[in-house]
DNA sequence: GCTTGCTATGCAAATGATTGCATATTATCG
DNA sequence: CGATAATATGCAATCATTTGCATAGCAAGC
């Protein structure tokens, strides 16, 4: 039930439309746990029943109405509880690393193509994780407590990202030195 | 239907059982790709009726016979085709990153806690993947072509490995600065 | 007025993955 | 002999996730 508590604690600071958390988790939080609207539209509804979130309906000028959703006193409590709780690491299942146990002459150009495609979404990704980081992140140790969280979260991504980066750099000259 | 060109990965060079691949998992192609023993059965068994593998039994002295399974002619051709088709990340969901977000002072420790674990993990993933390294990988450039692949995927977890491990410092230093 | 595009929410079906069982063979140790 | 552990395969139910579709309000431009 992870995706339960990543909503959730989307929800900490601010209450949410299904719409909004569904942007949201293209950026920022959805680094570390992507989710479609559909899943999220479900499940706001289930936590919505359990009594974890309360729900209103938002009028909008030039827009359509929004139903906006916000943690209530127990599902506060759930997310503290879920903290101490065992947790199970997912690792990524990435399907460019099982390609590559089939490199071969032939699609080896293939393969460095989508590397290098794969470099410059990263890239993008960076760019923005760096704009945040300067922009909120400034001084870490001066931090509030919870947001010191959210930093190491984001330089756990900005880490593995420039990660990445280096490993695509010697992927693509190996793979460059392979003969067609 | 990823899993399918993932198992038929580990049969590129060697004719495995459920049991064995299930195994190999647990390691190797594991690292990028993992599966339960339940997952690989069932699609060994949609393989083998699609024409993508065949299947013998084998009798074996001390132990329970097992079904081998190896790449046809068809399901070469298929994986084949499937390097050149469109690659889909699904990144790492990673609970921990999430639980990061509800940091506060009463957490802390827990959470540290659970850094410290993670890193010692890994500790033991990266001791076994720099002897595989050392092992068979000594020389890149010398491979032939295929085991330039693996050993480019090796070379991502190993990177990545290291790069979590100096993130856990990190992050540890900071929790450990949070007061209780 | 029509099309396009963004905002906003949702259903239904299919696929993918996990969890909890269930069973059987053989080796090893006490 | 009985218990334990490794090998070996599988079913059934549930949960998680993706895919495809459906609908609708309103703005802006042609």
């Amino acid at each position: 039930m992870a995706l339960a508590h990543a909503i959730m604690t989307a929800l900490i600071e601010d209450d949410l439309s299904g719409y909004e958390l569904a942007r949201d988790f293209e950026t920022s939080l959805g680094f570390f746990w992507q989710a479609s609207h559909q899943q999220i539209y479900q499940e706001l509804r289930k936590l919505a029943e359990r009594g974890w979130l309360n729900k209103r309906e938002v009028n909008q000028r030039g827009k359509p109405n929004k139903i906006v959703y916000g943690l209530t006193q127990p599902g506060r409590e759930a997310l503290a509880r879920w903290v101490y709780s065992s947790t199970r690491s997912r690792p990524a299942k990435d399907e460019l690393l099982v390609k590559l146990y089939n490199l071969d002459a032939d699609n080896a150009a293939h393969i460095a193509g989508e590397v290098t495609a794969r470099r410059e979404e990263m890239m993008r990704r960076l760019y923005l994780y760096e704009k945040i980081r300067r922009r909120h992140y400034g001084s870490p140790q001066t931090l509030p407590t919870r947001r010191k969280g959210v930093y190491l979260a984001l330089v756990a991504g900005i880490r593995q990202g420039e990660q990445f980066l280096a490993w695509c750099d010697e992927a693509l000259e190996l793979l460059g030195s392979i003969d067609a």
